[in-house]
DNA sequence: TCGAAGTTGGACTAATTGGTCCAATTTGGT
DNA sequence: ACCAAATTGGACCAATTAGTCCAACTTCGA
């Protein structure tokens, strides 16, 4: 992706903004100032990754979405690699956030149910994120394998257990705790990431408060329906 | 995409092949060889764009992949685009069979299960077709968006109409019939689409005949344990 | 065996694009 | 007001790549 490296500078530029080292302790707003521009490129190119991918984006167009001239982009980040795997590492954060608080001391069906609505939602507000996840992941995920073994295995392996320990309970009914959390994964990702097949089939989606609830319920219906224990007799 | 138009020409070369017009009536072989050959360049492309996106696939790649010379795949598709729109097409004629196939006269629980059990397959075997389509409908489905509004949308109206007749009839528990099909679908596709991630999570994959068999499993169970009308008392 | 279709390699072109370099200007904290 | 950092525009380069063109070779049916 680097074409020429020339001479030797390069990487001399910044690249380690953020702290200021010389001269510290007392601007505050330059810093913000930065942070928030960093911020808006890394949106602008969330969003164009989203929609057409890291190849079919071009950092002109990433710039403009993002208002910035190329050239300050490129002073911001050191190459178009560079910002997509910055962009991938914070997406990566967002989207491990709602498991790290499944909540495991309450009620099995309100924990879940709780996640599910975590998930739709999230699925709601940040669909360019769950877009580019998406097709990371389907195109083998060559950056975010290492992160995913490790810090998500161990996650879900934590959650596993909890699951297990409610069906011994007899909370729950039986279910492998994999396929579960797949199933949620799949159904409430599968609203932001088809969200253009699901308009063309019901004209609909979840920024429309009926729809919203409506997939709501039919998924907690569909997911715990299968799992919660009945009283028999 | 095509850049230059120069003269006359092009377009007169062939384009338009697989029906020999003069000399009709004897050569069978030869007209067999080339339906393979496109089928051999489409197949490749297919596998390739599904991994790489459609702008991170170059042509020499996909000849190279199907074992033709670039002039040559070039002289069966007269332009990167043109193949991939063939390659859509014939994915999603692919993709609406079983759908299409979905009975309506069983009994709705065996209906359904079948249903799961022919996606869950098709995730198994065709696991390119499921990413391709993934791709193209989290970029927004340029190509497809014709399609995926009238047929569809009218297969999908017809199945929607039985599954409320099922629960009128007391035959299926109430649930919205979009987004029964829905969750199906996503939960199905997922195995493919994120195959990654799940071989990350579980050191598994579809091939394997025991993971396949408790997928299936799970997922009967969750779609179909929220909707299987209970006898009570 | 004749000839048309199929096939190849290779040279070539035009467009795109990631990235460099730099000079000039603006901004904002001190 | 000073000065370093921030920002811009634009020229420019090198690599990649879709697609053209063509001459030569092979294949295969009639």
């Amino acid at each position: 992706m680097a074409k020429r490296m020339t001479s030797s500078n390069n990487q001399t530029k910044r690249s380690e903004k953020s702290t200021r080292v010389f001269k510290p302790g007392t601007q505050k707003k330059r810093d913000e100032a930065l942070k928030n521009k960093r911020q808006r490129i890394m949106n602008a190119a969330l969003t164009l990754f989203a929609k057409y991918g890291v190849n079919g984006t071009t950092v002109e167009q990433i710039a403009e979405a993002g208002e910035v001239s190329k050239s300050n982009l490129l002073y911001y980040f050191a190459s178009k690699e560079q910002l997509y795997i910055e962009v991938i590492q914070h997406l990566l954060e967002v989207w491990l956030r709602p498991l790290k608080s499944f909540e495991t001391h309450q009620d099995p069906i309100a924990t879940l149910s709780e996640y599910i609505e975590i998930k739709l939602k999230l699925s709601r507000d940040h669909p360019a994120e769950s877009k580019l996840f998406c097709m990371e992941v389907v195109q083998g995920a060559p950056l975010l394998l290492n992160e995913l073994e490790s810090p998500l295995c161990e996650l879900v392996e934590a959650k596993v257990k909890v699951i297990n320990s409610w069906i011994e309970q007899g909370k729950l009914l039986p279910v492998d705790p994999y396929h579960l959390i797949f199933s949620i994964w799949a159904i409430t990702q599968h609203y932001a990431d088809f969200n253009v097949q699901i308009n063309a089939v019901t004209g609909k989606d979840l920024h429309q408060p009926a729809f919203f609830n409506s997939a709501l319920k039919s998924v907690k219906q569909l997911i715990l329906g299968g799992i919660t224990p009945r009283m028999t007799i």
